[in-house]
DNA sequence: CTAATCTTGACTATTTTTGTCGGGTATATA
DNA sequence: TATATACCCGACAAAAATAGTCAAGATTAG
């Protein structure tokens, strides 16, 4: 049970951004080079953020990607929705006329599970991209 | 972000030995039938199951499982450890020399994930078979 | 004995993940 | 206007993980 490295790379590189940001762009080979993520993969990953709105792309020279909102309004849940990732997938079909187990209706875990994807969608829902910064700031002036 | 098959069996699984059991024990065969679930799979995840004794096993005809305990005292996240279900495996490496991105000590993200991880380990700690048991009564009653 | 059942390890097919490759298109700047 | 720097996009591919199968036993009730 892990999240994919699409969506931790999404996180990475928005958290990036957000880091960085002078009010100019931030182009993907930067953020590839800072945080050593392959340069194609991010391109892929940003095509599907910019698809969903989270950022804005501006072409050519000097070009890159800025943040379409401010980092406080950048729910995680939003990221991932975006990047496809799916807090349990298709492993409990609701459309299925066959029901969870190819038998009865629901099988005996299926609220159990149901009740697990609520919980987590519960913390994607209620962290941003702000806390992240915020929370990275602190531990290292601790250190 | 889904558990996998084997953990998703696993649980089915004993929660049907804990419905069924009459104080005998049960097959695999009948659970297989029941649940809808390939009797050599089965086969693969009781024997994790009972090296970590979460069932015992009774050989020959007429043989089968049976809990090792009371299914309130049978954690959710016991179960998972004997099936090798790993919330959060080694994306971000805490042991290596190189950090999680081969650069810096600690990626950005690399305290959200801890969080999160604490956070779900949280909740299979708190759930017991037998409050599935008891929710699938609830349930069934209500319809 | 024999049928039912657990036991074990090796093997394999399928799916998912994690990318790469090769071609674009747009734009700032010299 | 030429050029370099970026974004853009679809197809392809290697690697890893998942979800099993297969084969050959060992035990025990009846």
């Amino acid at each position: 049970m892990k999240l994919s490295s699409k969506s931790r790379y999404a996180v990475m590189a928005l958290a990036d951004i957000a880091s960085f940001n002078k009010n100019k762009p931030v182009s993907l080979r930067d953020i590839s080079l800072r945080q050593n993520i392959s340069l194609v993969f991010l391109e892929q990953i940003f095509s599907k953020l910019k698809k969903n709105n989270i950022v804005k792309s501006i072409r050519g020279t000097n070009g890159g990607y800025v943040l379409s909102n401010d980092p406080n309004q950048i729910k995680l849940s939003s990221i991932f929705l975006a990047v496809d990732e799916k807090v349990k997938q298709v492993q409990c079909k609701k459309e299925s006329k066959k029901g969870c187990n190819g038998k009865s209706s629901k099988c005996i875990t299926h609220y159990l599970w149901d009740e697990l994807e609520l919980y987590i969608n519960d913390f994607f829902n209620k962290k941003n991209l702000g806390d992240l910064l915020k929370k990275n700031l602190e531990t290292r002036t601790e250190t």
